[in-house]
DNA sequence: ATAATATGACCGTTAAAATAGTCACATAAC
DNA sequence: GTTATGTGACTATTTTAACGGTCATATTAT
């Protein structure tokens, strides 16, 4: 009995289009899944569920099989990854670093 | 005792990045931790995962939170995801359906 | 100042992912 | 044709993620 979750249209299919890049990319390298899975250092079984998209997947497990096939991730930039990602952090640190709930002061209607 | 996995340098970036602007979506639209949590149906201590870029958090859950705070997965496109989904499957049906690696015939060199 | 709440970090429990293994069948090589 | 291997699907077991809860501290509002 898997729990059941209700993802958006878009996150599901934003998992299977990154699975179908990395059976895309697998066979543009004649890697068979076994092999693939060896070089990931993961099981044939959950590399069979990254090229399904499956959301249950861990995304470290996601990204590097991606990564071992070529699937550019973020391919947007001409930034290096990490570049990118002290830019997000100067970006948040602009922000107030607590977010508070303005409290319902009035008790209001009815 | 978590299992000690080794992932590329190129990964773990790739999910710092994606926690970075989740946690940087969030903060703009001036939610809370527990109201993005609450609105995603996952639990607070995930969401500090997420946001820290764990890379042992299920995609599925990683892309619904970035959804939610409208980052973009893939935001090079102009396509429709599921038309570049197609996309990919069709190169995919232009490759052998199964892939064969060569048999070593000669056991070669000395 | 005080009150209220957001954040970061941790812990024990529970649900689920990842695993190794197997099987039938499909496809490619021979 | 035969043989070898890739794929899809499943099962039982082990490992681990996700959970609810708590605590101390930081930050914001009053």
């Amino acid at each position: 009995m898997t729990k059941q979750r209700i993802y958006s249209k878009y996150a599901l299919e934003a998992a299977t289009l990154l699975g179908e890049q990395v059976k895309l990319g697998r066979k543009q390298r004649k890697w068979s899944e076994k092999n693939l899975a060896e070089r990931a250092g993961i099981s044939r079984a959950t590399l069979q569920k990254i090229e399904k998209g499956e959301m249950n997947c861990a995304i470290g497990l996601f990204f590097e099989v991606a990564m071992l096939v070529g699937v550019n991730l973020f391919e947007q930039e001409k930034l290096s990854l990490s570049r990118h990602i002290e830019q997000t952090k100067d970006k948040i640190a602009l922000l107030p670093k607590r977010i508070k709930v303005k409290t319902k002061t009035v008790q209001d209607d009815f």
